[in-house]
DNA sequence: GTGTAGTACTCCGCAATGTGTAGTAGTGTT
DNA sequence: AACACTACTACACATTGCGGAGTACTACAC
């Protein structure tokens, strides 16, 4: 099946989250998204949540060299990115709740 | 916040779901989505996720008079749809308990 | 009867966002 | 030299939910 609709929305919570337990780059937090079982999300789809997000306000950005590699671009949360990761995952729990309701009602007939 | 983006390949789940429940009309899939929780959806993405549902071949579709207003276009699961409900609905929880295990875990520092 | 509201549907263009592909660039291995 | 892995950027594209306009039918108020 096609898990790319379903990540519509929710990759940004998802790239939140994995920065709450520590700033990250790109291919890092791809990794991150993958090991936690969203195996299918795209790299340009990380870039690209990333630069949104970092626009929006709600992450902070450095750049790094590597020794191993080319430089690495790290992302943080700020404020604004804990305020917008706990409002998401708010919407996102209630959303996940009523989808859960709808699914287990059995038909009356 | 706005809940359009969450919806995107879902709306196509909500949908089947509440057909299984019975046979229903647009404008009543509609009220029946909303009362289920789901209360910003649009008319026109019901209208046209049932269009395409219908393309798909998941649901059978029949016109029936009203005589409290405009004809009704009823729409119906067939074999399809119900192996197609099931898959989503299979897909969307292994998707759900993924995002909430992202969520739940707690940073190591 | 004209206006307004509710029901019921269609069509069109828009916006958001994830993806594929190509390209650049550095490091290490064969 | 060729290749693979790391790391990132840019662009065009597909999907899909939404807003707005339009059509049409019923019923009720004025």
């Amino acid at each position: 099946m096609d898990t790319s609709q379903l990540l519509k929305g929710v990759l940004d919570l998802a790239v939140l989250a994995v920065l709450r337990d520590g700033d990250g780059y790109g291919y890092d937090v791809l990794r991150r998204l993958r090991a936690a079982g969203l195996e299918d999300v795209a790299d340009a789809s990380v870039y690209g949540t990333l630069r949104r997000l970092f626009q929006a306000g709600a992450l902070t950005s450095y750049v790094q060299p590597s020794e191993e590699g080319p430089h690495r671009k790290y992302y943080g949360l700020n404020k604004r990115g804990h305020e917008l990761l706990a409002e998401s995952a708010k919407t996102w729990n209630h959303f996940a709740d009523t989808m859960s309701v709808l699914l287990s009602k059995k038909e009356a007939a």
